[in-house]
DNA sequence: TTCGTATATTCGATATATCGAATATACGAA
DNA sequence: TTCGTATATTCGATATATCGAATATACGAA
């Protein structure tokens, strides 16, 4: 594979590699959403939001159309949503070890925590 | 979803958010390979190439097993080699925005760097 | 025009990721 | 033991990402 390409794809990981960005995508699966509406839901700062939003764009990720006062985002192409849900499946399988994962973690951080 | 399981889902496509990275997981859809082979079929700094397996490994997209003086490492869930098939589909059917993007990434690399 | 609401951008501070160079470790063979 | 090969880790420098606060922009209504 070209290395452009690779990086495009890296790119895309990139834009979907931040909580905040995933929950927009999913907030998103079932159609579009003015911007207010996703902070609402997600309980986000508006600046925040706005700068994550921004990524998804740039990385095309996600569309917007302005509506009078209000912009509606839609995720672009349905085929990342079936990665989000290829990965739920990952995730499933694998519950047990991601939450372990998890607590360790966790146990890491508040030891370092504790050590400073 | 809670957002301990978000986060965990970030630091899986953060995981995958690198061209080299992307490149050492393609490199293992047919099986396991040692970290030379890979090293060598990458091209690749020996020391950078442990780092970016190191991340795969923390993260477990990847496990690694000791067979005397050789490390060999596997994808460790076929799911994620599905996950890059969908990608792949993804941006087969992007190919021309991609592309076109990505010229535009360029141009504007070139032209930053013909103002500086 | 001017104002209000919705959204985007810029800025500076901080955290995180990446790299190459140097060094450390693990293991088999002599 | 000691050496050679394969691999991992540490370090310091640099680039990139993230955040909140402040500010800018876009648009409809008055």
């Amino acid at each position: 594979m070209p290395d452009a390409l690779r990086q495009f794809k890296a790119d895309v990981f990139q834009a979907l590699a931040h909580p905040t960005r995933i929950a927009i995508v999913e907030a998103l699966r079932d159609g579009e959403l003015p911007a207010g509406t996703i902070i609402e839901k997600l309980e986000l700062e508006q600046a925040n939001a706005s700068q994550h939003l921004a990524v998804l764009r740039a990385k095309q990720i996600v569309v917007s159309r302005r509506e009078g006062n209000q912009v509606f985002y839609a995720v672009r192409d349905p085929l990342l949503i079936e990665v989000l849900d290829v990965m739920r499946r990952y995730f499933q399988s694998h519950v047990e070890d991601s939450l372990s994962l998890l607590r360790e973690i966790e146990r890491a951080d508040k030891s370092e925590g504790a050590a400073r």
